[in-house]
Parts: structure tokens; C-alpha cells; sequence
DNA sequence: TCTGGGGTCCTAGGACCC
DNA sequence: TCTGGGGTCCTAGGACCC
């Protein structure tokens, strides 16, 4: 036993906030995404638990959206707010002790994070013979959250990372759960791989192609065969997380990013080469404008091109020599449009900035 | 009812080099 | 007159996640 890994996870996060600074929508119906009009192309960020009753959900076009639930008030994604409350939210975690030790904590997103009993502390820890119970812990972080925030959210506890992940789900709204290596199989054995991290619904059909329907059934995966239809590293990796493997050590490294990118779905579709050439050059400058942010030049371009039918395309570039220059790097972006044969008029366009690796790699 | 925007990582084929 | 094998870079696409 090493310790254990919490997974902290906002409830309804962009709704919540949104709820939380007018609280006379608390209760209603909310649903925040794209410009917070049902009836622009958009889909939804995050509904509030009121309006998933009514079968609106993440991912959904606005347009269904409003449909289902005609009543919904419907909110513009705002992120200087999110990352403003995901700040205090992280804070609040960053704070916590555990019996006066600290914590480490990884944030993987705007409204989630692993907590873990940094290592030093540990160490020293004994933390069964210690009886330090993580349930208990588990409901101090949401309450200290609470308290800090005002901010709802569910806390999963796992032997590792992948566990703590998987059993925040099943506590969610407001609640905890804990998976570990000890229930692993009785409680997700049965399931489908799908409810994996790292599991979608590609992958879940193409396991079921060669008869891997279980989580229990691909932890007894032929690892021959796994490493033949997917692999020699997803292979591996499919068959440990069927097991139920993850990191026992949460990371506190600050993230680095590796790209930037910027892309835009027109309201309506785009069919004047002199206008297309116009939005990559502008969304080329605001990728530039968030790598100089980072500090960092540019080592390659990519231009992204969907079209009406929703066919999308990639043109890449790498650069003779890392640049920053927002003007070289718009007429690089500009360059690779000719490199896309289009017979169709154009929905979206993206450029994204991959960024030279920092010294000593990531 | 059409299907956002921000990302990461992996795979696979061809080029190129030794 | 048949053409190795390994390593690395570049490019395009796919899958997944929040």
C-alpha cells in the first residue's frame, strides 16, 4: 500500500458557476455553449443537472438542444470565468492537509483534479497503520471546496489514478466512491470497456470485433493478439487498464503545452477563396498571439479543413528554422491551402502552432 | 437535429541515411 | 537482375478527453 489517489471532479461546473454569480437561476434549466444562441451552430458545453432531466446533454447540437428543452436559459461559454473559478477551485485543493500533511495535486482540466498525500509525507505516513480513513478525507475536500468555492463537486478514491477517475462517476452528484485494487473486479469486471479512461466508442467496437466485451475479458486478453490488432504500445496499455492500472503517484509538475491552436465553425459556410485565405491568416495571428504568450516559437504549422459534408483535412509544415513571427507564420498557414483540394464550400477552418520542445524535452 | 473548440498521443507509410 | 535492416524525420489521419 502506497497511499491513495482522490479524484476531484466539479459538478455541472460551467452551469454551476454560471449559477453562482445569478443565483436566481438556481434550479432551472441552464445550459451553457457556444454564444449562447440555440439557434447558431454550437453545441452544449455543459447543462445544468435540471436540464439533463430533460435529456440535454454535453456534445449536443444547441439546436437539439432547445428542442428538448425549450425552456432552458441558454448561456454564452464565458472562459475568463471558468478559468477564474477553476483557479480558486485548485487553490482550495492546494491547501488541504491530510492529518497536517500536504497534498499533491495534478490538474487535469478546468474542473478536475488528482489530490494525493505528497510523497514525503507518505513516506512517513504508515498510512494503514495510521488508520487515516480516505473516506473521511474524501468528504473534507468537498466540503473545504464547498466552502471555499461555493462550488458542488464528487470525489472518486482509487489504489491508483485510473481507479480514482472510474469511481468519481459512480458518486456523482455531490458524493463519493471508492474503487480499489480489492473491488476492481466486482465492481467493473461485468462492465463494458467503454466505462475505461481511454476507452471510446472505436475502440470498444473494435475489442468486440475480436470478442473482448468486458473489462474482465480484456484482462485476460491474449496480449499477442492485442499487440497485433492494435499496436505494440496501445496493446499493452488496452490490457492494463482492463486490469485496473493506473499511477499510485499523483504529478504536481506544472502542464507545458504543446501546441496552440485556434479554429472557427462559420455560421455559414465559406465558398470565396479570398475570404477562406482571409480567416486562416486571422486565426493564424491569434494562435501566434497564444504561443508568444508561452514564450515559445513555433517548429510547425497545421491548417485544418472541414467542409460542408463535414470531410476534414490536415495540411502540415515544419518550419527550416522555429519562428514567432505572427505575418511568417499566417503565410505559412496561407501556403498549405493550396494544398487542399476543395470542391466544396468550407465549414471550419484551424491553425494550431506546434511549439519547439522546451530544453531537456517535456 | 447535424455534428464546438481546446488539447494530447499513437500509428503508419514514405523519405532518407548509414 | 535484384534489392538487408535499423533509425529517424516528416506528414496525415485517427482516437480520445474535457
Amino acid at each position: 500500500m502506497t497511499g491513495w489517489v482522490f479524484h476531484v471532479d466539479l459538478d455541472e461546473f460551467l452551469a454551476a458557476v454560471e449559477v453562482r454569480r445569478r443565483p436566481d437561476l438556481a434550479g432551472r434549466p441552464v445550459v451553457v455553449g457556444g454564444r449562447g444562441d440555440p439557434t447558431e451552430r454550437g453545441v452544449v458545453s455543459t447543462a445544468s443537472y435540471a436540464a439533463r432531466a430533460f435529456g440535454v446533454g454535453s456534445g449536443m447540437p444547441l439546436r437539439v438542444a432547445v428542442r428538448r428543452c425549450p425552456g432552458a436559459v441558454f448561456l454564452p461559454v464565458d472562459k475568463p470565468a471558468y478559468d477564474e473559478a477553476s483557479a480558486e477551485v485548485m487553490a482550495a485543493l492546494r491547501a488541504l492537509r491530510w492529518d497536517g500533511d500536504p497534498v499533491d495535486v495534478q490538474v487535469l482540466g478546468w474542473d478536475e483534479a488528482f489530490v494525493g498525500l505528497a510523497p514525503g509525507a507518505e513516506a512517513d505516513a504508515h498510512v494503514d497503520a495510521d488508520g487515516r480513513d480516505p473516506q473521511v478525507f474524501a468528504d473534507r475536500i468537498r466540503a473545504e471546496v464547498l466552502a471555499a468555492t461555493g462550488l458542488h463537486c464528487s470525489v472518486g478514491i482509487g489504489d491508483n489514478t485510473l481507479q480514482a477517475k472510474i469511481a468519481t462517476d459512480f458518486g456523482k452528484p455531490r458524493g463519493t466512491h471508492r474503487i480499489g485494487d480489492d473491488s476492481w473486479v466486482a465492481q467493473m469486471g461485468h462492465r463494458s470497456p467503454r466505462a475505461l479512461w481511454g476507452i471510446g466508442a472505436k475502440t470498444e467496437r473494435r475489442l468486440a470485433a475480436v470478442g473482448i466485451t468486458t473489462v474482465s475479458g480484456l484482462a485476460d486478453a491474449d496480449p499477442e493478439v492485442l499487440g497485433a490488432v492494435f499496436g505494440p504500445s496501445t496493446g499493452p496499455w488496452l490490457r492494463s487498464l482492463g486490469r485496473g492500472r493506473g499511477a499510485t503517484r499523483v504529478d504536481p509538475t506544472p502542464w507545458v503545452a504543446r501546441a496552440h491552436g485556434r479554429e472557427e465553425t462559420f455560421q455559414e459556410d465559406l465558398d470565396d477563396d479570398a475570404e477562406i485565405a482571409e480567416a486562416v491568416r486571422r486565426l493564424a495571428r491569434r494562435a501566434a498571439a497564444d504561443i508568444a504568450a508561452d514564450g515559445r516559437p513555433a517548429a510547425r504549422v497545421v491548417i485544418k479543413v472541414r467542409n460542408r459534408s463535414f470531410a476534414t483535412v490536415t495540411r502540415s509544415r515544419t518550419l527550416p528554422a522555429p519562428s514567432d513571427e505572427p505575418e511568417v507564420l499566417a503565410e505559412v498557414a496561407v501556403g498549405l491551402l493550396a494544398r487542399v483540394e476543395r470542391d466544396r464550400p468550407v465549414r471550419l477552418l484551424g491553425v494550431r502552432l506546434e511549439m519547439a520542445a522546451p530544453e531537456g524535452g517535456y
